[in-house]
DNA sequence: ACGTTATATAACGGTTTTGTTATACAAAAG
DNA sequence: CTTTTGTATAACAAAACCGTTATATAACGT
């Protein structure tokens, strides 16, 4: 069971257009930051603090491979299932987005 | 299926303990807006807003008797199955919160 | 060593959120 | 008609949010 303050906070964090499509992205698997700065329309350091919201909220991994940082979904996190559950639910991102991340491992 | 739009929007609202608080309430049955004035340690006017807000999105529909205003879960919301399924997963609210709704219909 | 690439942090500004108090509106009660 | 009770709106202030640019850090390539 969740409390009321713990689902609010992670309510609060999904609850961002941009947040969201990154999880929907993760949910095809592991994604460069990297690929994050070329498919959304603003700078490098928002996506940057976009991805620290979602990171203290428990939701992501990182996992370093030199220069580039991977991030995943927590399948961890208690709330990883209600995530899942909510991006199942929603469409894919349109902006086709593309992730042929160059910085591919 | 939701629109990333459509879901952080609604998410965004359900994003605070207030109102996910006032939501739990509601999952019992039909509640009186004077009963959230007692329950919560904030302003009628600032309940009313959250009221507001969960009614913008949707998630509520409202039957005035007398002076008095109803809110309840509108079940026909596309968002209702996952709000249930929040408040399911959810604690109940521990602030005992005497809402023996004087103003009962 | 130096420059380049990837990422994070700092500092700042505009907008939104969330509370407040004061006031208006709606309905009931005296 | 005037007062009381329940609810909504207006106006405002403090805090949070989300973007920006500038700068720092980390790791690689030459």
């Amino acid at each position: 069971m969740y409390t009321v303050d713990n689902l609010s906070k992670v309510l609060k964090v999904l609850g961002d257009p941009t947040r969201l499509t990154m999880l929907k992205q993760m949910e095809a698997g592991e994604q460069c930051a990297c690929s994050f700065v070329d498919c959304f329309d603003i700078s490098q350091p928002a996506i940057s603090r976009h991805l620290k919201m979602l990171r203290q909220a428990g939701l992501l991994l990182e996992r370093r491979d030199k220069q580039w940082i991977h991030y995943r979904l927590n399948e961890t996190s208690p709330f990883y299932p209600l995530v899942m559950d909510l991006l199942n639910q929603t469409e894919t991102a349109e902006a086709a987005c593309d992730c042929d991340t160059e910085c591919a491992i």
